[in-house]
DNA sequence: GGGGTCTGTCATGAA
DNA sequence: CTTTCATGACAGACC
């Protein structure tokens, strides 16, 4: 069925997920890195380090925000930067006595795309992701794939895919042993304009940039080093710069701030949430889905609209809901005709109009008796209960033995008849009521009121005919509501599947939105590596990374500006996002 | 014998 | 007020 098709859905999704996380270890993005233990030892380092303690929040202390600031979030794509990484940045550093203290450089190493951490967090919507994933791996019959998740030490695949170690190879690569810029020739298509600008932008404005000629980048800055420039120091609170405006973002529309917050937030809720504990109980929650313990996705107006759909759906069993009532009622009513004595008597009192419906309850188990006589073989199936009887039954039942049977057999099926009939045609049988409890039962009023005037019935005779009546009524009613409620179950059961299936193609997307995201996130990163290290003063000497940032202007052009004035502009574009949020 | 399922019935509320 | 219908709850029959 569904199912199949669902389950390699989700199966996709968990290959693509560890397609991308392998793709990250081998960016050289380790787990260890995101070991939480140690990143939490290395923060407590990071807030001697730190004197602005405005991002030092505990982990237990604001929930998601506080695990933003402390991973070190960009902005941009939602990357989380475990402490361990700023660490070993600020150890390298320490080996570089021309740098400026590590706080700064510590900083300086995240990208100039960062933001502020701030972000909308629909920490729900994360976690929705999350079961989703969950889900699917629960679903996935190979376990291996969700080994790899649940075992998966805190860093898991997609946090993992999404940081970025101090070695990825996009920092080799940009690295300044390189003689040209050949090896990311072709990230610079994306940003030739600006590189071309770059002596324009120097000249009018800011320092000038003196083209590099120079080999001894290396030995000035140090590929790290390198790298550390190309972060700017707005998550620091220290002293050069807490708020430095973020340089324009050079991927400009592409990079929406909204799905950047999102992503990182869900990057963040992934690395939070996938430990085995919540992992099983997730999984626990998944098994004992029968299809009606719903989210919250399955709201009322879910309901009633897959029961509307049932009713055209599902061979038209019901109308729609609201309005079922009435309808279905007068089907239902007509449908069941189930303690009906025969079918001739129904078509020969003008019930025939009802027997199409018939085949709206083929799928119930208390179908209409007479529709059972269509199916021979299904009158002793399952349970063979007295009430009902088989209309073939009933038919013999009111008349007379064939004489072809001798008299012990003839005994017998009175004695199975007797069996069949069911209690209130025993009653009716010993009040010598004069008609069938079908008359009774599915008359209009008007004729059945008719009918009792023909009849001169004691009080007791009708006292048990308006009690016929009212039972048999309210059995079909029964039948019709059991037969809606187990519709209502099918149609949710497949409407949980059809959104298990939208689910999981949207989160196959997403992950594959961020996919491109953080390869254009490396793209920027390279350039602007490339293009920062290849800078000279008038001296022909480097630029230090944590007194010089670039910045992005709005028409194109790149000016190296800095730190301070860099980290001023960041604070007040800072504020306006904040602002807004409010 | 106990549990699950099916079915009929009753009570109740709504239309 | 009566009738009809829907539905939850219960009980009996059956497997």
């Amino acid at each position: 069925m569904g199912w199949e098709s669902h389950l390699t859905a989700a199966s996709a999704d968990i290959d693509l997920i560890d397609i991308l996380w392998r793709q990250d270890i081998d960016l050289g993005a380790g787990r260890e890195v995101f070991d939480y233990s140690h990143r939490q030892k290395e923060q407590d380092v990071d807030k001697e380090l730190q004197d602005g303690g405005e991002q030092e929040d505990t982990w237990a202390g604001e929930g998601a925000e506080a695990l933003a600031r402390d991973l070190l979030v960009d902005g941009e794509t939602g990357e989380s930067f475990p402490a361990q990484f700023r660490a070993n940045v600020a150890s390298i550093t320490e080996a570089v006595p021309s740098e400026n203290e590590s706080p700064a450089l510590e900083n300086s190493l995240f990208s100039p795309l960062l933001t502020g951490t701030e972000s909308p967090f629909d920490l729900e919507q994360q976690w929705q992701d999350l079961m989703s994933i969950m889900e699917m791996q629960a679903m996935e019959v190979n376990t291996s794939a969700s080994e790899i998740l649940y075992n998966a030490p805190p860093g898991d695949p997609l946090s993992t895919n999404y940081s970025l170690a101090p070695n990825t190879p996009i920092n080799q690569n940009v690295s300044l042993h390189q003689a040209s810029l050949g090896g990311c020739s072709q990230d610079f298509s994306l940003f030739s304009s600006e590189v071309e600008n770059l002596p324009v932008a120097s000249s009018s404005t800011l320092l000038p940039l003196v083209p590099s000629n120079s080999t001894s980048l290396n030995s000035t800055f140090g590929s790290t080093n390198l790298a550390g420039l190309f972060f700017p120091p707005q998550l620091n609170g220290t002293a050069n710069d807490t708020a430095g405006p973020e340089l324009p973002d050079p991927l400009g529309g592409l990079l929406d701030e909204a799905m950047l917050d999102e992503i990182s937030l869900m990057d963040l809720a992934i690395e939070e949430g996938f430990n085995p504990v919540q992992a099983s109980q997730l999984e626990e929650e998944f098994d004992s889905d029968s299809g009606l313990s719903l989210d919250s996705s399955h709201s009322p107006s879910s309901l009633s609209s897959s029961e509307g759909s049932s009713s055209s759906s599902s061979s038209s069993s019901s109308s729609a809901s609201s309005s079922a009532s009435s309808s279905f009622s007068e089907e239902g009513a007509v449908g069941y005709s189930s303690d009906s004595e025969t079918l001739d008597l129904e078509e020969a009192e003008g019930a025939v109009g009802y027997q199409p419906e018939y085949s709206k309850f083929c799928r119930m188990s208390y179908q209409d008796p007479s529709q059972l006589s269509c199916l021979p073989y299904l009158e002793h199936v399952g349970h063979n209960h007295t009430y009902n009887m088989a209309p073939s039954a009933l038919d013999s039942a009111d008349l007379p033995p064939p004489s072809t049977l001798k008299k012990s057999s003839k005994e017998k099926q009175a004695d199975f008849l007797d069996k069949q009939m069911s209690r209130d045609e025993h009653r009716a049988r010993a009040m010598k009521i004069p008609f069938t409890n079908d008359k009774i039962i599915n008359l209009p009023v008007e004729e059945f009121n008719e009918l009792l005037s023909k009849y001169q019935l004691s009080e007791a005779q009708l006292s048990l005919i308006r009690d016929i009546r009212r039972r048999g009524k309210n059995k079909m009613a029964a039948q019709n509501c059991r037969k809606r409620k187990l519709d209502t179950i099918l149609n949710l059961e497949r409407d949980v599947e059809d959104l298990q299936r939208d689910k999981a193609r949207l989160l196959r997307e997403k992950v594959e939105f961020l996919r491109s995201l953080r390869q254009m996130k490396q793209k920027v990163q390279s350039l602007y590596q490339e293009v920062f290290g290849r800078l000279r003063d008038e001296n022909g000497r480097p630029y230090s990374p944590s007194q010089y940032a670039l910045q992005y202007a709005g028409d194109g052009s790149v000016l190296l500006i800095p730190r301070t004035m860099a980290d001023q502009q960041v604070r007040r574009q800072e504020r306006k996002p904040k602002d807004r949020r409010k």
